[in-house]
RNA sequence: CGCGGGGUAGAGCAGUUGGUAGCUCGUCGGGCUCAUAACCCGGAGGUCGUCGGUUCAAAUCCGGCCCCCGCAACCA
């Protein structure tokens, strides 16, 4: 094989915290098919995967079950590693961040990024949840508490080594300024430069609340925190900087792929550690986008709720590696979201690959069986016309379309340019009518050239798909006969390659699927998944925030209020003012609520409020009280009474 | 005037050198019988968000406005 050169591409390391989705699938089923596509292509080609395994919640997660971290991730990283066995991921390493080759090496880094200068001791000042031991940003907490277990945070201080990401500020900006290929899709990059405008703030790389985690080197108290541990696995991996002979051959990484939730650790933080370390930076970053169900990112904790199935293993079972795989790349534009379905993966199973590509096989195959005795004949007895020409150059001319969309990930924009050629294929077999021509003995050649272009057109397509689907490639080259070559590109730009083949019918590539009753027992089992194996209603305990003395709750004094007046805030996209009538008294509160509500909605309502209330300023309005809402976080209810406004609420 | 993306047939999307508006699915009608009731052909269906400008000519360039979605931020 001539070799075009190195080619090093990753997927993120993924957190153990639970099994995975097909979010995830999605991001490694496209690094694995363009791993695959460039070794086809002639590329010396290194794909790594993996696991980010430390931190707080796994720690949480693990003494919830009894068990050490460890031994936590051992499984889960496990089922994983399973996941992919069973895709055919062809990962040429998957680094897990315990292991000792890890651990070390970012050890290693870590002072290399001291000793250069770049980290120092501070104090870290956030918000602390102390039943979790954990601090957050403003941003991440939910209705003002604490995301993992919604009560209350404090601000708290601790001591904890920086990394001065501030610094690198300029050097990131000329980063973006002088090479535009660096990220993409570009509107991320634009976004990425007014983050780093908006100035940068040097990194908390350590924690001493958890020890879940690669210990500082100069400091035992301290392990490393998220990113310094994580984004590091793209080097260590390749044996930097003990052993860098793969590094030396590999870095920097032709491409990191990433989800766009993190395009800008990948873009911002880790360019800057590597420029501290002095190291050379990876090529690009490419942020994908998201699928998305019912509107919401897929995620692990909804990844059992309703009726669509996103479990990939579920989803393998019933319609195999291939299926999953071409779906995931067809039905996507890369960058963008996209909904997910399980109607419109279905339709694109049956339409694509049973109606289409499997269909075109079953028929060339049958034709050839039954008009020549199974072999692929010469087909050079006559003339070809415009019809064959067309076919031929469509054949011939596709792969050189499909390295060009994939030189531009355009997974999808690949397969649709395989599949012209699977359409043309099956009207090219409507406008020959191989069966008019087998009935008139003196057309056999001409029925011949017509076995024969179909056969080459789909050795063609067999060598197309190879990246995409490996499995069913080889399927129909053992159908078509061509079990004796291996799958070359090179090939696919030749027409005149085949004669004698014996071709043999075998089971249906992709059998057609039953839309409706696939659907239905999709549903099914999707509502098993949520419903978590029972029938049985169960009480399970509420996270609630700590337990108050009636005395507590006396001091709230909560009236029934009259909404006279609504508007929004003249400085703020989520906040209503409200005027509330309260008996004789009218007051001015302001609730976060102007997303779910229309001012006009909500003028006559009739809602409780919190009377008592010490008043705040709110972008320059007073707010005297609160009103009560129900709220899961994504969506509002206001809590409304047909009492008298003004009267006592308890 | 925070940054950015987007509004094109019933649905989901293409369409950056301005020049008859395309694809997939759905729908209606036709053809074929080699094939996995698959395949092939044709029809219907769009004021290309809106208003204005440049031009012989704009979905495509320019300006105003409306709506949706990310990020950022207030969310008592």
């Amino acid at each position: 094989m001539s070799t075009k050169g190195t080619y090093y591409i990753t997927t993120p390391i993924y957190y153990p915290s639970s099994n995975l989705h097909i979010g995830h699938t999605y991001c490694t089923v496209m690094a694995d098919a363009m791993a695959r596509f460039k070794r086809l292509s002639g590329y010396d080609v290194r794909f790594l995967t993996g696991t980010d395994e430390h931190g707080q919640k796994i720690q949480t997660l693990a003494e919830a079950k009894g068990v050490s971290p460890q031994a936590y991730v051992d499984e889960v990283v496990d089922g994983i590693k399973k996941l992919w066995a069973t895709m055919e991921i062809s990962y040429d390493d998957f680094i897990r961040t315990t292991e000792p080759r890890h651990v070390e090496r970012v050890q290693k880094i870590f002072m290399k990024m001291y000793e250069n200068g770049d980290i120092y001791k501070g104090e870290y000042e956030g918000l602390y949840c102390t039943p979790c031991e954990s601090f957050w940003t403003e941003s991440q907490l939910v209705n003002g508490c604490c995301p993992d277990c919604g009560r209350p945070v404090t601000p708290a201080k601790e001591e904890a080594y920086f990394f001065k990401l501030s610094k690198y500020a300029d050097k990131l900006l000329e980063l973006f300024e002088t090479n535009p290929e660096f990220l993409q899709p570009e509107s991320r990059r634009n976004e990425m430069v007014s983050f780093i405008k908006q100035g940068l703030d040097d990194l908390c790389i350590s924690r001493s609340t958890f020890d879940w985690g690669i210990p500082v080197p100069i400091d035992e108290k301290h392990v490393i925190y998220v990113w310094l541990d994580a984004l590091t696995n793209y080097i260590t991996a390749l044996g930097y900087p003990d052993e860098p002979e793969l590094y030396e051959k590999y870095w920097p990484a032709n491409v990191h792929l990433v989800g766009k939730e993190i395009v800008r650790f990948h873009s911002i933080i880790w360019p800057a550690m590597l420029m501290s370390a002095g190291l050379p930076l990876p090529k690009k970053v490419l942020g994908h986008g998201w699928l998305l169900l019912g509107g919401e990112k897929v995620s692990k904790s909804k990844a059992a709720k309703g009726a669509d199935v996103v479990d990939p293993v579920v989803l393998i079972d019933r319609y195999g590696v291939d299926a999953l795989k071409y779906f995931l790349l067809r039905e996507y534009t890369f960058g963008q979201d996209g909904v997910f379905t399980n109607e419109v993966m279905l339709k694109r199973m049956n339409y694509d690959l049973a109606n289409d590509l499997g269909n075109l096989v079953s028929r060339t195959v049958s034709m050839i069986e039954k008009y020549n005795g199974g072999v692929v004949p010469a087909g050079d007895g006559v003339k070809p016309d415009a019809i064959d020409e067309e076919l031929r150059a469509i054949a011939v001319g596709a792969a050189a379309k499909v390295e060009e969309q994939m030189d531009k990930f355009a997974f999808n924009m690949a397969l649709e340019e395989i599949w012209v050629l699977v359409r043309r294929a099956n009207k090219y077999i409507d406008e020959k009518a191989p069966w008019v021509l087998a009935k008139d003995p003196e057309k056999k050649p001409e029925l011949d050239a017509v076995l024969k272009n179909l056969a080459e057109a789909i050795r063609i397509i067999s060598i197309l798909i190879y990246p995409f689907m490996h499995t069913t490639s080889k399927e129909i080259r053992k159908q078509m006969g061509l079990w004796y070559s291996d799958v070359v590109w090179e090939d696919a730009f030749e027409f005149e390659m085949m004669c004698g083949e014996q071709v043999k019918k075998g089971d249906a590539i992709f059998p057609r699927l039953d839309i409706e009753k696939e659907l239905e027992e999709l549903a099914e089992i999707g509502k098993k998944a949520a419903g978590a194996a029972s029938g049985e209603p169960e009480s399970i305990p509420l996270e609630l925030k700590p337990e108050i003395e009636y005395d507590d709750f006396a001091k709230i004094d909560f009236r029934v209020g009259l909404i006279e007046k609504a508007e929004k805030h003249p400085k703020a996209d989520k906040l209503l003012v409200f005027q509330v009538k309260m008996g004789t008294e009218r007051r001015q509160v302001i609730s976060g609520v102007a997303e779910d509500f229309s001012p006009e909605e909500m003028v006559g309502k009739k809602v409780i409020v919190v009377a008592n209330l010490k008043p705040r300023q709110l972008r320059g309005m007073e707010s005297k009280g609160m009103l009560l809402f129900a709220d899961n976080g994504k969506r509002c209810e206001i809590v409304t009474t047909i009492a008298p406004d003004g009267e006592v609420v308890s």
